[in-house]
DNA sequence: TAGATTGTTAATCGATTAACAATC
DNA sequence: TAGATTGTTAATCGATTAACAATC
């Protein structure tokens, strides 16, 4: 373990990595050929050192007066996140969330290919979302398995997210995406990333009863 | 401001309140009458520590061998997030994420009413999603004057992310819930909460790709 | 009473921020 | 050269965790 010294980056770094490829993809798009620390804590609001200290993550070298190269930065941070390697998923529950999720074109350009959608009412299945086809939950074990798929997302409602994950789990999925508000329990070596609405409400919520006062 | 010693709430504190006021309903509902740290902790699967921790926010006491009452906890934790008293909201962007906000039912119970929704696009103007009206976007700075709204949910394209929060903060919206892939730039008096789905992919790719080797 | 659970005070951990030398 | 910007080392801040006395 010892060498092991090259330190594992923080959450919140992780977190704002996809605003610093946003952006610096921007600029490739503007034809501009250097992106710098300013630039960035301009247009994200955030402080320059932090945009420094993570960046520092991407193991790039940037150039005093220039700042960083737009090219190799996009390179650099999608080698981080890995987002230069495809990723297959399914999705399992193809209500109004879920098909909002089929339809974002952006997950496409993170690596992310969903290949197909999974609903349990008959009347989804077999209709097309946002060029997805939507199967039986019986075919998802199989086609799991077939194809070796190893991510999940999860739009389902809240009293069936534990038992979509499991189904999941058992058929090789080892990453999950949950939008469904439970806290699952599934085994150590199964990655679950939450992403919880109610949690931003809460926030938002918070600090504008603060801040009418 | 030395008599303000009454600590504000961290944020991870805020963000995980909704989930003690979910297990918390789910106790009510299964006609529990005391609910403990210890429940919280196994059924989230956060240390007990830090649910006492967080529980003490809502200024409650609890019960050494009980726990704390179901019924009061409720309250309290609505309390503490502004749940109990109603916000009516604004949403521009009826697209497919806009649809899926929209249909939400969780919302209602956090107090979020949203009471219109609006869309550049004409062929969506004058339908009805989940029962709310979609307007053009011409009637939006009328309509949040004469109900005097507060929150905006913004859910249209990052191209026009930040045109969207210039035109509600000018109508005189307070709170913007962010769902655009914009860092926006606001005055500072105004709250944005933003809901980042690259972020949480970005997590859940980094986790996925270092747990596979 | 015995013991589970609370609440408080202190210790640890990790992320952010500051300071400053190095460099193109 | 002068100065903007990088990268590194140290200081600060805030959240989590630990320890333990108080209590029903």
């Amino acid at each position: 373990m010892k060498e092991d010294i090259q330190k594992t980056i923080p959450l919140p770094t992780i977190r704002r990595m996809p605003n610093y490829l946003r952006v610096t993809a921007d600029f490739l798009e503007e034809g501009k050929e250097w992106i710098s620390t300013t630039d960035f804590s301009e247009i994200l609001g955030l402080k320059p050192i932090q945009v420094r200290k993570d960046l520092a993550f991407t193991g790039l070298a940037g150039k005093p007066r220039l700042g960083f190269e737009v090219s190799l930065l996009i390179k650099a941070i999608n080698d981080v996140l890995g987002w230069n390697n495809r990723t297959d998923a399914i999705l399992v529950g193809a209500g109004a969330l879920g098909s909002a999720i089929l339809g974002f074109k952006g997950f496409a350009e993170h690596g992310l290919n969903i290949v197909a959608a999974f609903d349990a009412n008959p009347a989804l299945v077999g209709s097309t979302i946002h060029g997805k086809t939507v199967f039986s939950l019986d075919k998802l074990d199989n086609l799991v398995e077939r194809m070796g798929i190893t991510m999940g997302v999860i739009t389902v409602p809240e009293a069936v997210g534990q038992e979509t994950a499991d189904r999941m789990i058992k058929a090789g999925i080892r990453g999950i995406w949950n939008f469904s508000p439970v806290t699952l329990r599934v085994p150590d070596d199964i990655i679950v990333q939450r992403e919880d609405l109610s949690s931003g409400l809460a926030v938002l919520s918070v600090k504008l009863s603060e801040n009418r006062i």
